[in-house]
RNA sequence: GGCGACGUGGCCAAGCGGCUAAGGCAUCGGAUUGCAAAUCCGACAUCCCGGGUUCGAAUCCCGGCGUCGCCUCCA
């Protein structure tokens, strides 16, 4: 089996990946406190974990992956009496959201997304469990985590105790140290609550996270993720947790993506003559992009560019790096994937066969070729290699991606040079060779979750009248074809360019001229 | 104040001590095309600054400057 790395936060150095069970790999990744809409930032750690998980398979892994959804918290309850609907509702209404987003970004490996209030009783067990060793104490119906009892803690974010400061409020009071957090909360009396053993109420942030993870991957596994930000206190307090109820460690290897910046970079003409009316949350809001800052509108940002848009744009980049996120980037991203699209195109009516048609190797030896003495099979046998050290690398997504950008060029110029047409004989080894790379790019791309399926038409599109528009489109092809056979150049040119005017390009090719919506 | 990340061509972005510093976007040449588009070929960086370690550093260390994040809710 190749060697994996991993960069683990606790170690800050990228070690071997060796699963405690192999090949079973347990991932439990932090999902999202379902009060609001999901913004862009949400989508990064599902969408590395969903190809970390494809990944991890490929090379023979049996990975379960598991994403939390808290639906139970102080901003949920604040969120319900500011709207008066049920806090239940509005933990539906925004997890139907977030799947719908996390659809769209083609993230669909995930194996379990457990809700808080359906582990009441795993997460009652938990506190139980700390507090019968001694690491926890109630307090007037309140529980909390006695911080000082875990020698270990503050390991992961590097922190001394002293520094915490510990949420204050009301409970600060009942706290034997600032830095205690509350494992269950008392409720007031309209407040949603459950019966406990310290009277009603309802879990505190941390604690769902340890339970759930328990209860599915058990009492140490192997990979936990999140976004930077959650690392204190959020993961400080679940490891604190999980490592002093079960006397063991919580997880091999912690991970953490890093953080989306809302930002505009390039600034020209400065931000004075920016109109809020037409601009995207992102750039109204340069920074941190947080719920509180008004970011959200994700489903609507995905209308706009395409779920396979945003998804290509996050692997992009390292996962642990920031990401600047504007809509110039997104439009980048968006015109280098035209390429793709353009060679699929340009695949389909050579072979008659669609790319996403193609079936991906099953595994990573499945998917290696024989080049047998082939230059254009060499240079992609080579390229495929790089990518997988890329992503044995701690997952170097960019780096792969750049092995995609070659791998097209290689097919693209292996078409040129070899003069392969749509009336090349079936049989004909140029043929075969092309169908072995789209093979591998096949295989390369599904592992990143691009290309899976066809992008939908552009929109805006014709509606009722489709039929119309093609036979119009049809009739001016063919008088400008006649128009060029005459080399009457001043009519076919007037025709391209006053299509160009309306949207219509126009796309002369060695065998006809096709013709596709620009705007 | 404490902890941490980052600074690579016009822009984005790989690189983790040693091949000619990936790839994308943009730009400029060339092939191809009636002209375009697409495609291919080629051009375009000594890596924020200053020291140091080393036979050798974008990569390690120290000191600056700059940007950003966490320390309170946050993916």
């Amino acid at each position: 089996m190749p060697e994996i790395r991993v960069y683990n936060t606790l170690s800050k150095t990228k070690e071997p990946f060796a699963p405690l069970r192999a090949p079973a790999v347990g991932i439990y990744l932090c999902g999202p406190t379902v009060y609001a809409e999901a913004h862009i930032g949400h989508m990064v750690g599902p969408v590395i974990f969903d190809t970390i998980k494809r990944y991890l398979t490929h090379n023979g892994y049996q990975v379960t992956l598991v994403v939390n959804i808290t639906d139970v918290d102080d901003k949920l309850i604040a969120q319900s009496r500011k709207r008066g609907v049920p806090m239940s509702q509005i933990a539906t209404e925004m997890t139907a959201d977030y799947m719908a987003n996390l659809k769209e970004l083609g993230v669909n490996q995930i194996d379990y997304m457990p809700r808080a209030t359906d582990h009441m009783d795993d997460i009652i067990q938990f506190i139980q469990c700390l507090e019968s060793q001694g690491y926890a104490y109630a307090v007037d119906g309140d529980v909390f985590f006695e911080v000082g009892k875990d020698k270990s803690y503050g390991e992961l974010s590097n922190r001394s105790t002293d520094q915490q400061q510990g949420e204050g409020g009301d409970a600060a009071a009942r706290k034997r140290s600032p830095s205690d957090f509350a494992l269950w909360k008392s409720a007031k009396a309209d407040e949603p609550a459950w019966d406990s053993p310290w009277g009603r109420g309802r879990p505190g942030w941390h604690i769902e996270c340890s339970a759930m993870s328990h209860r599915i991957l058990g009492e140490t596994f192997d990979i936990h993720g999140g976004g930077l930000d959650l690392m204190f206190p959020h993961h400080e307090n679940e490891r604190a947790q999980s490592t002093c109820c079960h006397n063991a460690p919580m997880v091999k290897y912690w991970m953490h993506n890093g953080l989306m910046r809302a930002g505009n970079k390039g600034k020209v003409g400065g931000k004075n003559d920016r109109d809020p009316a037409t601009e995207s949350v992102a750039e109204q809001t340069e920074g941190k992009i947080s719920r509180s800052k008004g970011g959200g509108g994700l489903a609507e940002l995905i209308r706009r560019q395409t779920g396979e848009r945003l998804r290509f744009f996050l692997l992009r980049t390292h996962y642990r790096s920031t990401i600047v996120f504007n809509d110039e980037a997104l439009a980048e991203a968006g015109t280098s994937l035209e390429a793709f699209y353009r060679f699929f195109d340009r695949f389909e009516e050579l072979t008659g066969t669609s790319f996403y048609d193609l079936s991906a190797a099953e595994n990573r030896e499945a998917g290696a070729i024989d080049p047998a003495g082939d230059k254009v099979l060499e240079e992609a046998a080579g390229l495929r290699e790089k990518y997988f050290a890329a992503m044995d690398d701690d997952f170097n997504t960019g780096a792969a991606i750049s092995v995609l950008f070659d791998l097209l060029r290689t097919m693209n110029r292996h078409i040129d040079q070899s003069g392969l047409d749509k009336n090349t004989a079936a049989d004909s080894p140029a043929r075969a060779t092309l169908l072995s790379v789209a093979g591998v790019l096949r295989e390369l791309t599904s592992l990143l979750g691009l290309f899976v399926k066809p992008v939908p038409a552009a929109a805006g599109g014709d509606d009722g009248d489709s039929g119309l528009s093609d036979q119009l489109m049809d009739l001016l092809i063919e008088l400008r074809k006649t128009a060029r056979q005459n080399k009457d150049f001043a009519t076919s040119d007037a025709i391209r360019d006053r299509l160009a005017e309306i949207g219509v390009a126009l796309l002369d090719k060695k065998d006809g001229t096709t013709w596709e919506r620009t705007s």
